[in-house]
DNA sequence: TTATATTAACTAATGATATTAGTTTTATCA
DNA sequence: TGATAAAACTAATATCATTAGTTAATATAA
């Protein structure tokens, strides 16, 4: 295929991913990551756009991972259990994988066309796994803004340490998104008996 | 007081920040920074112990503010008002200095003795702010970090440009703050009746 | 008022980094 | 076998952070 064996960029990526995880985000320079893989820095930018376009293709890698364990986890499932299996996907995949999971949410650009696709597949999956709760309207996207909060901020604060380590990190996750199911549900009580709440 | 009449420490967190707000926090380096200040960069070493005491020292600043606001925003109210004031005042925190609120969560160490003891003032203001609902035991400290993770989650996904711009966005932050209220309800309800739900 | 000590500025130098330009090597294909 | 294309390389530059050592200014003590 190509003129010449040289690396490909699944390799690269995996290597950055790996520098990643194991040393953080920042801790990727192309000195580093080209003394890891055994070549020259300048040689990455035969592979990669420099240090942006590292950082970019390192989070697509990041979200396409993401993407494929919460479609995954999904199979077979429904209501809350798709609800909580997407999301013990999620906030796994954040466990496992610190520094690309990091990578994912500091894109340099998140305008980005390849980005927003990715992104937008997410999306559509939890817009797919909340139907159970038959949503009208404007509600299922209002919804599906709500949970990405709630999992990208419980999973970011856990990283950095925001939270004390008096209680099970995990329980306060599974009641948090019960809380957040029951209150859909509650939510939805008072939307078919009242016109309009007070909001 | 001093010696000799220079910057105050004040005065270069104030540009630091200002610095964050307009171009991003990997923006400021000490050569940036000291140029806006008019001094060369290796004087800000007598106000700061390098970029890693800056990005601290900034991380502090910007926590002092976040829990003034929303100490503000509390007072005189109570129950579910008081909840939404205090969110209000962080998202609109967040928003008014997306750097320095990205300064006090991207810390070079999050275990340092300072920023635990402001990050613990604002978890006191949730934890009585969430009195009125009256949470047993272990509870309240699962629904303040439930609570933490909505607001950063949204403010943090908000500020990176992860959600589409159909819909209102204050509407979608209301409707979250609502959704996990009316889920603290719900679940207490259940708590009552039932013994152990399922969790 | 004057001298001293303290502090904040400075210059100079070093090492690491990203990035560009231009060159060499090597595998594939005609 | 030879041309081509891709991926490595070397060399060079600019920007940083950081350290060491120096100079200047000011509050306080004499």
């Amino acid at each position: 295929m190509s003129p010449r064996n040289g690396l490909d960029l699944h390799t690269v990526l995996q290597a950055a991913a790996e520098m990643a995880d194991s040393q953080g985000l920042d801790e990727i320079t192309l000195a580093s990551l080209a003394q890891k893989l055994d070549i020259k820095s300048p040689s990455l930018y035969n592979h990669v756009n420099g240090l942006p376009g590292l950082r970019k293709k390192l989070a697509v890698y990041g979200l396409d991972q993401l993407l494929d364990v919460m479609t995954r986890a999904a199979v077979g499932q429904s209501g809350a259990a798709a609800v909580h299996a997407i999301s013990e996907a999620y906030i796994s995949f954040a466990r496992t994988h610190p520094g690309l999971y990091d990578a994912t949410l500091r894109a340099p650009d998140a305008a980005d066309t390849e980005i927003q696709k990715v992104g937008g597949d997410i999306v559509d999956l939890a817009v797919r796994v909340l139907h159970a709760y038959d949503l009208k309207g404007d509600a299922a996207i209002h919804v599906v803004r709500g949970l990405r909060s709630l999992l990208h901020g419980f999973a970011s604060l856990e990283q950095r340490g925001g939270f004390g380590l008096l209680l099970d990190l995990d329980v306060s996750f599974r009641l948090l998104i019960d809380t957040f199911l029951a209150g859909i549900e509650a939510m939805k009580q008072n939307s078919e008996t009242i016109a309009k709440p007070e909001l």
